[in-house]
DNA sequence: GATTATGTTCCGATAATCGGAACAACTAAT
DNA sequence: ATTAGTTGTTCCGATTATCGGAACATAATC
């Protein structure tokens, strides 16, 4: 292992407890993560002073209402998230389609924000949660102007329907008619039904105190079903989604 | 102050951060918690490989995306919240306005679950805050089943409307009429213009391995605009929320 | 350019953390 | 009901991460 302050075993149990489906013991959440089972519990009596976890009736530990209070609004304070939030709604609005902020954090790509159309592609990534790198429109997008911030998975590319690219060169060639184009697509590569296409937000953020430089901040993508997706036309979604992007890089620069 | 557990530092940190309308620096975050600057520092880096905090250009730190992925999902892990939903979704439909699903947590009450319905009334309480006791139907309803879980704040009752109840004697009146009719209303009290009706969700759930004993598990409240609750009728839809609360309790129990 | 404030790093003294062991409470099986 | 096994909780001395002041580097302010 390699957690050596007390602060990070503490999250370590916070998101081992978020893996879990269902309330864990003392004992269980100790052997897994490596600590002594005294460890453990004062970790856990702290944690729950604090209400981010919650003791069951048997003693069980699962996770606490705090940690919803501390999620709640988080993203609101992203200051791409607030530029982004208006063109989100309109893009939505006009669309009827499923709209999202995505961007990548910590060497994943995950789901900023969202706004629901009128469609019932409601089951789609839920805010928070992480999207695959290889299979998924934005992924493509990162590995095309992303500047190293994500990198493709090492070893095998995991395959999750018949039309996941799972070849290193066939990835490189979507990768490279991204960086072409200025946006990327998704037909069923992911989850079967389900095409997205997405366009990335470029902006001149301030990289230091002193110096600026133009930069992938995050990317928009609407999804629909793949028939639906079709009628619309792909390459007219893209131009559609380039255009939103540019307008919320326009009000993350200020104007 | 009263923190010695370093996790508790940190949670603190977190919840300073979490209050803030912006980024935060290492001196102004220690200050107020009474933190040396290293110390507040060895902690927001701790939390900052977790990705629980960010650090911007500036090296200002703020809320990070790993609070987001905490908070996801971690209600649906609550019996009540699952046990509730379907409940939630069909008295929301069927009403066509927003329904709530409110607890009791740490000796404050907060809103578990909403579901809105077709009403504008979208800016009521997020999910995960908390809501005052004294001027809030589901306060009244703690107040009078909850057996000392949540308890009328000390001091001055704070007003947040002409029709807040500031007067003890008088909140005492109403916490008597609930326990009597089942059911609490809260027109114009805490919000102006936001009327509220809420029932208990009492069910016998194992207070030990070997022991029972029935108990208020959560209030359901359904929020609709002053007039159009007048119309409704406060008698009938008290009686429409007892008769929710009884299904989710009938839920919870496994049946 | 001088000055103030802020983020970051270093290091010895301190105090919280660690982990084994003993205890208590519960579960499961006999 | 009794027993055996498991799990949550508490205790305590040894360990070690934490603490806080000070020094340093960098950015903001005048």
């Amino acid at each position: 292992m390699e957690a050596q302050s007390t602060v990070e075993k503490a999250v370590d149990v916070l998101f081992h407890l978020h893996a879990q489906p269902r309330a864990c013991g003392v004992t269980a959440i100790g052997r897994t993560l490596g600590l002594s089972k005294s460890s453990t519990h004062r970790l856990l009596t702290a944690l729950s002073r604090r209400s981010l976890v919650e003791k069951d009736d048997r003693g069980r530990y699962r996770p606490g209402i705090g940690l919803v209070a501390l999620g709640v609004g988080a993203l609101d304070r992203e200051p791409v998230v607030a530029a982004a939030r208006p063109v989100l709604e309109a893009e939505a609005q006009a669309l009827g389609e499923t709209v999202f902020l995505v961007a990548a954090r910590a060497g994943q790509i995950i789901v900023l924000d969202k706004m629901e159309g009128e469609g019932f592609l409601r089951a789609a990534p839920r805010v928070g949660s992480a999207v695959p790198i290889h299979a998924t429109a934005v992924g493509k997008l990162y590995l095309a102007f992303g500047g190293g911030s994500v990198e493709a998975p090492a070893g095998d590319l995991t395959r999750f329907s018949d039309e996941t690219i799972t070849d290193r060169a066939a990835l490189d060639d979507a990768v490279a008619r991204a960086a072409e184009r200025g946006f990327a697509e998704n037909a069923d590569e992911w989850i079967p039904g389900l095409s997205v296409v997405a366009a990335p937000v470029v902006a001149t953020a301030s990289v230091s105190a002193t110096e600026s430089a133009p930069r992938m901040l995050a990317a928009l993508a609407v999804a629909a079903p793949t028939p639906r997706m079709r009628s619309l036309g792909c390459d007219e979604m893209g131009r559609r989604m380039m255009a939103a992007a540019a307008r919320v890089a326009a009000r993350f620069e200020g104007r």
